[in-house]
DNA sequence: CTGAAAGCGCTTACAG
DNA sequence: CTGAAAGCGCTTACAG
C-alpha cells in the first residue's frame, strides 16, 4: 500500500569514481560535448543509465551563475486608462524576473501605445538597436512585428510571441489563447442561455477591426458555433470604432430599438465594461452579457449582475511563461518548441473570488 | 518608456568585506542567531539594508542539501476503478516530489479505500507509527482524521489538509475548493440553462451521504442559489447509495417518469458519468447535465454532448501545493498560514482541450 | 563573540 | 582525449 522510492542520488562525483575518470570528463558526456573517446563515453553513459542519474538543477544553475548577464526585452502595450489589461502580463513578467534575477537575467520593457502605430515602430527600432539576447513580443501591429521577427531571425535572437500569434512566422513559440476557440466557447455559453425566440449580437468595440486578428478570429469562432447549431439567423452584429461610452450606448440603443428581442450580447474584448454600463443605465439585467478579461471594472459589473460571463485567458501566466521560456532557452538550452495554449476560463459572479490570473 | 533596474547583487562575501567581519558572522546576523555583539549586528544589518541584500535561494538550498532527510507522509484514497479522480492529486505530488527530491525530501504514500473505513484507520496507525516529519491528509473519514490531527498536534508534526476541510481543527492550512461556492456556481449555470417551466434535480450518488461533507456542502450551495432566485419550487432531489449503473438508471428513470419536465441534472461528484450513460441510453441530449472532475470517462461524454458542464478544482495542483507547503515549512521555515482555495473551473466541450488540472 | 576552512553538486578555463 | 583546481553563494562544524 505504501510507495517509497529510495533513491541513492548519485552525482557526477560518484559516476566519475565508478568510471575511473575525472568529473570533467563525465560533464563532457552529460552535455554531449566532443573530446571524449567513444570507449569512455559508452562506459560513462552506461553508468549514468544504471544509476538513473538526475542532475542537480540547483548546483547546475549556481555554477552557471558566473556567466555574463542575459538581456531580455519585452515589447508590450502600456496599461492605459482605457484598459488595465496589460498590467496582468506585466505582473507575471515581474514575478518571473524576480525568480531568475539571481541567474544574471535582466529584463527591459519597451512599452507602446496600442492606438499609435508610430510608438510601436519606435520601440521596435530601439529593440533592434539594443542588441538583446532574447525578445518577448505582443504583436499587436502585424507588419512591424514581422519586421522585428525577421531581424531577430537574421541575428539568431530567439523570439517568443504572446497574446496573439502570427501564423507562419518563425519563432520559439507562441504563448496565448486559441482565439477561435475562445469565440466558439462564448457562443456555446450564449446558446445555452438564449431563451426561445431571442437573438445574440456580436459586439466589436475597437479602433481597428479590419485587420485585428484578435477580434476577427473570435468572431469567426462565435459564428462557427451558431452555424453548426443551424442558428445563424439568430446572429446579429454591431461594430464601432469609437470607443467612448456615448458612441457605444447610442449605437446599441438604436440596435435594440430595431431588434427588441436581443437576448445575448457578446463583446469581443475587455470593453465589455461600456456595454455593462449601458445595460445598467437602461435597466436591462435580463440581457445576458459576455465579455473579456478579469479587470476591476468588469468584476464590478459581474458582481452587480450586468455582466454574466467573463472569458479570461491567464494573462499573468502568459507574461510569466514568456519570460521563463526565453530564460530556459538561453541559460539552460531547454527549448520549448511547442506553443503553450492557455486555458480559456469562464468567470462568473459565483467563482470570480477564486480566480487566479 | 523603458524600465531597467540595475542590481549590483551583493552577497554575503561583499557584506562581510564591508563590515570587516567573516562570512560566518554575517550568516549569524542574517539568520537571527545568537553569538554576535550588538554593535557588529547593527553594523551588518545597516549594510544589508543599504545593499538591499537578497539571499541566493539556490546557494542556500544547495548548502542545506547535506542535511538529513525530511520524511513526508500522504494519506489519500487510492485511485479505484470506480473513480480515477485521485490519480490527479497523486500526479501533482509526484511532480513536487521530483522537484524537491534533491533537497533530501522523501514522500511516503498511505493509500486507503474510500469505501472502507477500516483501511483508513489502519493507515492512520501506520502514519503515527512511522513518526514522519510532516503529513498531508485527505480527511475523507472525519472522526479518524481528527484523531490523527490531534496526534500530530501533540507531537508538533505539521499537517496540511486537502480536498475537504475539517473546520475548527488546528492545521498548517487547507488546500482545496470552497465547496459551498462550488455548488452555488453549479446552480448558477443550471439556472442560466433552465428553459421556462422546467426543473432542476440534485443527484447524489455515493455510498455515504449523511455525513459526507464534500457532498452536503455542495448541495447547500446549490439550494442557496435557487432560494435566492425564489425558484426553490423548481428543485428536486435524488439520492442513491448504490453506485452501480443499474441502480442509478432505474432510479432516475422512475423520477423522470414522475417529473417529465426535468431540464437540468446536477450530480455532486464524479459519478456524473453514470448519469451521462443513462442519458445516452434514453437518448436525451436536451437535458442539461452538470457534474464533477476532469476524468477521461467524463470527457468522453462531454465530447458526445451528454455532459454539458464539468466543474473542476485543480486536483493536480492541490497535490502539488500540499507537498510544497510542507516542504517549505519544514526545510525553509516558510509557513503559509493561509488556506489556498482553488479556483472553481467550468469545463465544457468547447474549452476542455486547453484545461490544465 | 568571531573566523578559517570545508562542503553542497555542478561547470569551466587551463594545462597537458 | 583527459584531469586538477578553482569557483558559483551560502552554511556549518570546529577551534579559538
Amino acid at each position: 500500500m505504501k510507495e517509497n522510492k529510495e533513491i541513492p542520488l548519485a552525482g557526477v562525483k560518484e559516476i566519475a569514481r565508478r568510471a575511473d575518470v575525472s568529473r570533467a570528463t563525465v560533464d563532457r558526456v552529460i552535455h554531449n560535448r566532443t573530446g571524449v573517446s567513444e570507449k569512455t563515453r559508452k562506459r560513462i553513459l552506461a553508468i549514468i543509465e544504471e544509476l538513473d542519474y538526475q542532475p542537480n538543477v540547483l548546483a547546475r544553475r549556481l555554477a552557471l551563475a558566473s556567466r555574463g548577464t542575459v538581456r531580455l526585452g519585452v515589447l508590450l502595450p502600456s496599461a492605459s486608462e482605457e484598459t488595465e489589461y496589460w498590467k496582468a502580463p506585466l505582473e507575471g513578467m515581474n514575478r518571473a524576473e524576480a525568480e531568475i534575477r539571481q541567474y544574471g537575467v535582466l529584463v527591459s520593457y519597451y512599452f507602446f501605445d496600442q492606438n499609435l502605430q508610430s510608438t510601436f515602430t519606435a520601440q521596435v527600432n530601439r529593440i533592434i538597436n539594443d542588441a538583446l539576447d532574447g525578445v518577448l513580443i505582443a504583436p499587436i501591429f502585424e507588419k512591424e512585428s514581422i519586421q522585428l521577427l525577421n531581424h531577430c531571425k537574421e541575428k539568431g535572437i530567439p523570439c517568443v510571441l504572446m497574446n496573439s500569434d502570427i501564423p507562419g512566422m518563425e519563432r520559439l513559440c507562441y504563448i496565448g489563447p486559441e482565439l477561435f476557440d475562445s469565440g466558439y466557447l462564448s457562443a456555446q455559453l450564449a446558446h445555452y442561455c438564449l431563451q426561445p425566440g431571442r437573438k445574440a449580437v456580436v459586439v466589436n468595440i475597437a479602433r481597428k477591426i479590419k485587420r485585428n486578428v484578435a477580434i476577427l478570429e473570435k468572431v469567426e469562432g462565435f459564428q462557427a458555433y451558431f452555424r453548426e447549431k443551424d442558428s445563424e439567423e439568430l446572429l446579429l452584429s454591431f461594430h464601432t470604432t469609437d470607443t467612448d461610452y456615448d458612441s457605444v450606448a447610442s449605437g446599441l440603443s438604436a440596435l435594440l430599438e430595431k431588434e427588441p428581442q436581443i437576448g445575448v450580447l457578446y463583446v469581443t474584448n475587455s470593453r465589455v465594461v461600456l456595454v455593462a454600463e449601458w445595460l445598467e443605465n437602461i435597466g436591462r439585467k435580463d440581457i445576458i452579457l459576455i465579455g473579456y478579461d478579469f479587470l476591476s471594472g468588469n468584476i464590478r459589473f459581474l458582481e452587480k449582475g450586468y455582466i454574466d460571463f467573463l472569458i479570461c485567458e491567464k494573462p499573468q501566466e502568459q507574461g510569466y511563461r514568456g519570460i521563463m521560456t526565453l530564460f530556459r532557452h538561453l541559460v539552460f538550452s531547454v527549448t520549448a518548441h511547442e506553443d503553450y495554449l492557455t486555458p480559456i476560463d469562464i468567470v462568473t459572479s459565483a467563482n470570480y473570488k477564486f480566480y487566479r490570473n
